[in-house]
RNA sequence: GCGGGCGUGGCGGAAUCGGUAGACGCUGCCGACUUAAAAUCGGUUUCCUGAUGGAGUGCGGGUUCGAGUCCCGCCGUCCGCACCA
């Protein structure tokens, strides 16, 4: 054995191994138990980034020792690849978007392979190829027949330059991101997947994830945001003709309404609008308003009387006055509310301000007078006051109450609201999978004949000019219609695309040609047992892949409701950040022991943040692997930061990483020796990290495990050679060997072992060498450590009590005064009150 | 504004059940080896004190024989949502 580990040179040779005896591919006819480990596929940018190797080397470390416990793993690897980038690409470089694409995947597939992850690449998928995308029109008229899709006209951002929709997140201060321009609202006509059909499912089903972070579930029960309680009607009063239906959370507080408020795009708004100029200026200005946070938080409550009263449903000679407000949003609810502004603020900033009366009708404290004082309104507990029949019910009795009575009378109902809109996937880009769907005047939509597809785009396209290439492609939209032969074109639009991310785990499970998965194969793997990626796809792209998943169950295509049955979510890479005299961001690259190397001037050093290219603190990983290899890198990227926490990335830790690769590869080559006599207590120890490192791996705490590694090794160093250090050897070799499979491999093939390490079985932990025969015992006066004693594990408490007050330093502390109490833990500790 | 997380040495962090705070790594310092350097190895590295000893887990209280851990009240910081009726 050399007495330098040749990273380059053994990571090329043991990844071409793994590769040839095709190692990592998963076996569908196996009888072992099944994991199925997923990281988050990459959308194929150009490179790969630091935040992609820690993501992957997590889920590898995972995968390799799910295969060393004896499961048959399914670890694939594919490619998100349809999206914006390979557009902007194609306008800005003159390249077609597939050329870019595909280019993109070669380049980061051969980085992927130089980290040596245990990927199965003969299931490899790209998003943007016919078999795949195919696949998923299938599957979109299997929802669209099953009743999940329906065509609406809404309200989109619309970039006029860019000639594009624009997703809420591309729009910045009210402009498109990439060209600037003021964003305009727009109205198209849109494909919907009925993803509220599965709201309460996708809510109630959060409680059976016990393996996600409760982070990510509240953040899914947040944003899907349901909501209990009464919709029920106004009755007009004339000359308005036609009731305002309202929807209150609080009920309860029916008699505190003083008004009712509706949006500016509702009905009645517009119908007001139409004859009085002051209104249609109002409702102007409400849609002028900015919804940026900052802008939500001051802006002023406003409202236009329109002059139209209602009447209260319990009191027909209460009327209540109409106000158009700002706050009212036509999207939530009925686009309506009771205004009750003594027990919620935007109502009591909309009376205060218009001076509306201001009822109190829930008692705070002793506080029970009519009249609300004061400009923060009351939305805690209390008996039900000044309402009639409600008068000393809680708030919970009254709402039931008047829930009841809205029944019963036919005037209102309970109901559930909620927050979640149904999913808009219509979008007007080339780069994308065409929605297969035919349009003739005759017969409306048609989908797209199954034997027909895939419906594929086409190559010869232009991006010289803004706008979508499909629409003005001179032949490919004019077809004939599927029903009557007719003339018909084409839906140009393409799928979001999520929908590509939201099925690939079940391609991976089962590829077969001709449909989109097979239903016992796919069951066979599913659900993912462990998926890993960043936390920024929390809710939009696992609330989509749980929704599909829920939506194949409704039709019958496949019995999982839920698809991640463990989810992590992990850190980000960051670094140090650098500015220049003059305030300029620089690279890592360009500062030296806090000089800028170029002009010798010092710089700024700022906060550790996120690395990214506008704030140059970027670190390319691969001329990282290059220098120090692979093993090194992944090793680093398991280190010290907990994995769900931002991993700082420095020079010193990756030499510190590589380090420990070189002495861990003396370490297994310095077993020459035989050596005599026995070491019992690294032999504990070896079966105590064993059963240490599984249990970290399991928990995904891998800066656990490696501070676990360190220790053994740092034991074995110090050992004399003996038959239990070679042992201990071989047992640190292979617990790290999912960390370090370079090196693994090479010393596995060096000391004389047959097949590869990544086919070897975790050691083995005998229960009997974890448990110690002697314990320190704490001995503590008041609670203040005094003195460790060494005892026998389970020596009687008698015993134990008698040393520790036979103590010299106890017996000095205590100075005389009689112990008033001992509280002895067995194998613990002894605390002496005195 | 609402919801949630986090706060421990110079740094990343460990202590997951209320029981010896600071494991492991990084950095720094001292030393060995070397003509020298690199590499490697040994020691040391929470603070105050020469030592014995004392203090110490964001701050202030509390519960307990005993609190980084539990409870109450603050402060700071990060993340998510955002006029959701």
């Amino acid at each position: 054995m050399t007495s330098r580990f040749n990273a380059l040179k053994a990571d090329a040779h043991w990844q071409a191994v793994w590769e040839e005896r095709r190692t990592f591919a998963a076996d569908a006819a196996s009888t072992k138990p099944r994991a199925y480990v997923l990281e988050m596929f990459p959308y194929p940018s150009g490179k790969i980034h630091m935040g992609h190797v820690r993501n992957y080397t997590m889920g590898d470390v995972l995968a390799r020792y799910r295969r060393m416990t004896g499961h048959e793993v399914l670890h694939p690897m594919g490619w998100d690849a349809f999206g914006m980038p390979a557009e902007n690409a194609a306008m800005e470089k003159g390249v077609h978007p597939g050329n870019w694409t595909r280019q993109n995947i070669a380049t980061m597939k051969a980085q992927l392979k130089r980290l040596g992850f245990a990927l199965d690449w003969t299931r490899e998928l790209a998003t943007c190829e016919p078999d795949y995308y195919g696949h998923e029109q299938a599957l979109f008229l299997d929802l669209f027949a099953g009743g999940l899709v329906y065509r609406k006209e809404s309200s989109v951002n619309w970039d006029p330059v860019d000639m594009t929709v624009l997703a809420n997140e591309q729009v910045i201060d009210g402009r498109g991101w990439r060209s600037g321009a003021v964003v305009e609202k727009r109205k198209l006509n849109q494909w919907f997947l009925k993803i509220t059909d599965f709201a309460d499912e996708l809510l109630d089903g959060l409680s059976s994830l016990d393996q996600w972070p409760d982070k990510v579930r509240l953040m899914q029960e947040n944003w899907i945001g349901r909501s209990k309680g009464l919709t029920f009607r106004f009755d007009p009063v004339a000359p308005l003709t036609a009731p305002i239906e309202v929807y209150s959370t609080r009920p309860d507080t029916i008699f505190g309404a003083s008004f009712v408020a509706i949006a500016a795009d509702h009905p009645v708004a517009r119908e007001v609008a139409a004859r009085d100029t002051n209104a249609a200026t109002f409702i102007e200005r409400c849609k002028a308003g900015g919804t940026t946070a900052a802008e939500l938080d001051t802006q002023e409550k406003l409202g236009f009387d329109t002059g139209y009263t209602v009447a209260h449903p319990f009191d027909a000679a209460w009327t209540l006055p109409v106000y158009i407000a700002n706050f009212v949003l036509m999207e939530y609810g009925t686009g309506a509310v009771m205004g009750v502004p003594a027990h919620d603020q935007r109502d009591l900033d909309l009376a205060r301000k218009y001076g509306l009366d201001v009822t109190r009708v829930v008692a705070e404290g002793d506080q029970t007078d009519a009249v609300f004082e004061g400009d923060t309104a009351y939305t805690g507990p209390g008996a039900i006051v000044n309402s009639r029949f409600l008068d000393g019910m809680d708030v919970e009795q009254a709402k039931a109450a008047v829930i009841a009575r809205a029944e019963g009378e036919g005037w209102g109902k309970g109901s559930t609201v909620f927050r979640l809109r149904d999913w808009g996937v219509s979008r007007q880009r080339y780069w994308g999978t065409p929605i297969p769907i035919i349009h003739c005047d005759a017969c409306g939509a048609v989908p797209v004949p199954k034997d027909q597809l895939p419906v594929v785009l086409p190559d010869d396209v232009s991006f010289a000019i803004p706008g979508n290439p499909l629409d003005r492609h001179p032949t490919w939209k004019y077809v004939p219609c599927p029903t009557c032969s007719g003339e018909a074109v084409r839906e140009t639009d393409t799928l979001d695309t999520f929908v590509d991310s939201s099925w690939y785990f079940i391609r991976f499970a089962s590829q077969p040609k001709d449909r989109p998965f097979d239903r016992a194969e796919a069951e066979k793997w599913l659900p993912v047992a462990q998926y890993i990626g960043g936390v920024e796809h929390a809710i939009l792209h696992l609330l989509y892949a749980r929704f599909w998943t829920r939506a194949l169950k409704h039709i019958g295509q496949l019995d999982i409701a839920e698809p991640f049955a463990g989810l992590f979510t992990q850190g980000m890479v960051t670094h140090e950040t650098y500015k220049s005299a003059e305030g300029l961001w620089l690279g890592p690259d360009d500062v030296e022991g806090g000089i800028e190397v170029s002009t010798g001037q010092p710089v700024t050093v700022g906060r550790v943040e996120k690395m990214s290219k506008s704030k140059k603190n970027t670190i390319d990983p691969e001329p990282i692997v290059d220098q120090y290899g692979a093993d090194a890198v992944r090793w680093f990227m398991l280190s010290d930061s907990p994995p769900e926490r931002d991993l700082p990335w420095s020079e010193a830790g990756i030499d510190g990483a590589w380090r420990f690769v070189q002495r861990l590869w003396r370490l297994v080559g310095s077993e020459d020796d035989a050596g005599e006599g026995e070491n019992i207590a690294l032999r504990k120890l070896s079966h105590r990290t064993t059963a240490g490192v599984a249990e970290a791996i399991e928990g995904l705490q891998f800066n656990k495990a490696v501070a676990l590694l360190y220790t053994l090794a740092n034991a074995v160093e110090k050992a004399a050679p003996s038959p239990d250090r070679r042992d201990a050897v071989a047992t640190l070799l292979r617990l790290a060997s999912p960390m370090v499979p370079h090196l693994a491999e090479e010393a596995w093939a060096a000391s004389g072992q047959s097949g590869l390490v990544a086919n070897a079985p975790w050691p083995t932990v005998d229960p009997a060498m974890l448990v110690d025969d002697e314990v320190t015992i704490a001995i503590q006066v008041n609670g203040k450590l005094r003195d460790t004693l060494m005892f026998a594990k389970g020596a009687p408490r008698e015993e134990v009590e008698a040393a520790a007050l036979a103590s010299d330093k106890i017996a000095r502390t205590l100075d005389g005064k009689p112990p008033r109490k001992v509280i002895v833990v067995p194998d613990r500790l002894v605390n002496i009150v005195a």
